[in-house]
DNA sequence: TACGATGTTGCATCGAATGCAAAAATGCAA
DNA sequence: TTGCATTTTTGCATTCGATGCAACATCGTA
């Protein structure tokens, strides 16, 4: 497996080839995905590009999907982060809003958001994408369920939450992707949130005085 | 190589086996499926349970997870129907509560339902799940969308409800899942709903009365 | 240095999926 | 019925992703 936990040791040799391999294949992945698509590119393009032997790529990563999504993770483990970081004390709808914002200001600047656009033309990426949201979603509404401190009654709400927060995440990516570089991060993440809020509020309240 | 002028004939015995003959694929495929798992059933074993080639299988099916999600093109195709059916000048709120409804209803009964086992411990399916549900809540923001006239500033609104309602008719049927099949669907739907629009209500306020 | 652990590679193999062309089944008309 | 065109089914070869295994290389350390 990857990465191993040595407590005393220096990193040798040994675990820094292993990790300038797998950078040399993540990015040796890529520039071809980009470049020619994603299943055009064989695994045989990919590691003879990144010069090691096609057997070695099984070492490094899963699957070939893998590689695309591998920077994900790191998403996931900042937003738990970012929610662990807010003071207890603070509504749930707060809690989300600052660490979805602060995460995603945080990775705005990574590779990957590129990445799109590749995502969106191949079906197996969409899939595995859509994934990606899946499991977050998950992830979200068990840390918000934690603040609530676990009461099972308060599950399918937190998981509604997860959910109505996720799909705006979602919406809001598709929409980041057609606007211009102009607006920042900050101030989309604010109007976005904004308008969920009264959306639901709106939606809410139509639902109240209906009939 | 003339095109041929009368084809618009009636449906002789061609179509009847071929239809037989992908009925008779589909249920071998999806016995072998719940008997032993996605994975450990190869095409081989469905094409000579259903007795076919083994090449035939492709004149039918696309690829192997196809034929567990051909049935839930039905869903959206009724869920389209149920809006469509509902008054011009209802709100787009309970214009999706109605139309789920009486979709989900309508389908409770179908085999497919059963397969929500299969597809939670199967990851290449529960990926396809998931990509199943993007395409359903894309249908319904188009769907809704059309209601309003098509006006473009209601895109992102019409694309959020969908969200905020196929998120909740994904925790819906977790939780169907779970219960004892002694609540009537009818009843579910209605507390499913009920629930939600008094969850968005709250986290409306929540977030209005905020700071 | 020598030994054990870890990393890398080649090789064989399986299974999904596709292209192609021969063979079989079907529909149709004379 | 028979002959012919169209569609369907099948077998065969091939590509590619993925896995298991064993030989070989590299590295850290006793």
């Amino acid at each position: 497996m990857a990465e191993n936990k040595r407590t005393e040791t220096t990193e040798g040799r040994r675990e820094r080839k292993r990790r300038q391999t797998r950078e040399r294949i993540e990015q040796a992945a890529m520039t071809l995905f980009l470049q020619r698509g994603f299943e055009a590119t064989t695994i045989e393009d990919i590691t003879e590009a990144a010069d090691v032997s096609k057997r070695s790529f099984f070492d490094y990563f899963p699957s070939k999907e893998e590689v695309v999504f591998a920077w994900q993770d790191a998403f996931a483990d900042r937003l738990m982060a970012a929610i662990a970081a807010r003071p207890a004390d603070e509504s749930s709808v707060t809690v989300v809003e600052a660490a979805i914002t602060a995460t995603v200001i945080a990775s705005v600047d990574e590779p990957g958001l590129a990445l799109g656009e590749l995502i969106h033309r191949t079906p197996a990426l969409k899939a595995r994408d859509q994934l990606k949201y899946a499991k977050l979603e998950q992830k979200l509404a068990e840390a918000l369920l934690l603040r609530k401190g676990g009461d099972p009654l308060e599950r399918p709400r937190m998981r509604v939450l997860a959910a109505i927060v996720i799909g705006a995440l979602r919406v809001g990516a598709e929409l980041w992707q057609q606007r211009p570089p102009s607006a920042s991060p900050q101030d989309f993440a604010r109007e976005i949130f904004a308008d969920l809020w009264k959306m639901l509020a709106e939606f809410g309240d139509e639902a109240k005085t209906r009939r």
